[in-house]
DNA sequence: CGTTATGTTCGATG
DNA sequence: GCATCGAACATAAC
């Protein structure tokens, strides 16, 4: 499920309903998802501690500990976080919990196991360990920034967009509506792009995600809270485009499965 | 039963 | 080193 919007939104589940509150117990339902950590290490780390502040770093979600290390969430491509209010309410596929003294939990979803949970001693020194590029709605990110850690690539426009290590935050969903809100083709040569089409997609890459943000779009359930004339909840084969009605074409790139308009987007 | 999936990484190949 | 492609991870849902 999530991509920067998501996350963004799993930020504020975290910040609304876990700061400040004393863990009590963490539960670990399965431990592959901590990878080599061991179960111990990690609960000892939490249990009896607060979280004291959420930061969010392209899909990457972390909670500075009042002891002075970071938790480390990742989601994957079927992880959630949610907030239970009340005992017993656990969500299916909840593979860690955090149970807070008498206020609630606290719980980390993955369906398919493919995710991380961990520790870190330092926020920055776990996104430059993870190769991350700069988030994509950090302002210091600006036009300038994405010219300079683009124009060097020879590669299509559209894996450029979803490598964490370029540009975190975007993945195989808010790609392809951020490509066909600017106009451009996915297989372009990012490096071909002209400089309207360099403008387009800056600006373009920034109104798409705050969109979602704000309106708590996310990518899998709440699509058509997006605005009209968004790709995204017609993103299925068969699809229409928004704008001029065409078929929409699907696209393997990269392994994945992508969506464009072969008319708004330049024969993609 | 076969196909597909929103992320990431690794190996083979050019 | 750079780029591309496919496979792998693990599991549910259609």
């Amino acid at each position: 499920m999530p991509e920067l919007p998501d996350v963004e939104g799993f930020k504020r589940v975290l910040a609304k309903n876990a700061l400040r509150k004393t863990i009590d117990r963490v539960v670990v339902s399965d431990a592959r998802i901590l990878g080599k950590l061991p179960v111990g290490k990690f609960a000892s780390s939490l249990e009896g501690a607060q979280l004291v502040a959420a930061r969010r770093h392209g899909k990457h979600l972390m909670a500075n500990i009042d002891r002075g290390q970071w938790l480390t969430l990742h989601f994957g491509p079927a992880g959630g976080l949610q907030f239970v209010g009340k005992p017993g309410g656990e969500p299916p596929f909840t593979r860690v919990r955090f149970d807070f003294a008498g206020d609630g939990s606290l719980a980390y979803t993955n369906r398919r196991m493919i995710g991380r949970v961990g520790l870190a001693e330092d926020a920055a020194d776990f996104i430059a360990e993870e190769k991350l590029g700069p988030d994509a709605l950090d302002r210091r990110f600006d036009f300038d920034a994405l010219k300079t850690a683009v124009l060097s690539l020879k590669r299509d426009v559209k894996s450029v967009l979803m490598d964490q290590q370029v540009i975190a935050g975007i993945g195989n969903i808010y790609s392809d509506e951020i490509l066909f809100q600017a106009r451009i083709n996915p297989v372009e040569r990012v490096d071909k792009l002209s400089p309207a089409e360099l403008k387009r997609l800056f600006t373009e890459m920034r109104k798409v995600l705050e969109t979602a943000v704000d309106r708590r779009a996310g990518s899998e359930q709440f699509l058509e809270r997006l605005p009209k004339g968004y790709l995204l909840p017609e993103r299925k084969r068969g699809g229409h485009c928004p704008r001029c009605g065409s078929v929409l074409k699907v696209l393997k790139i990269g392994g994945r499965t992508g969506y464009c308009c072969p008319r708004c987007q330049q024969g993609c």
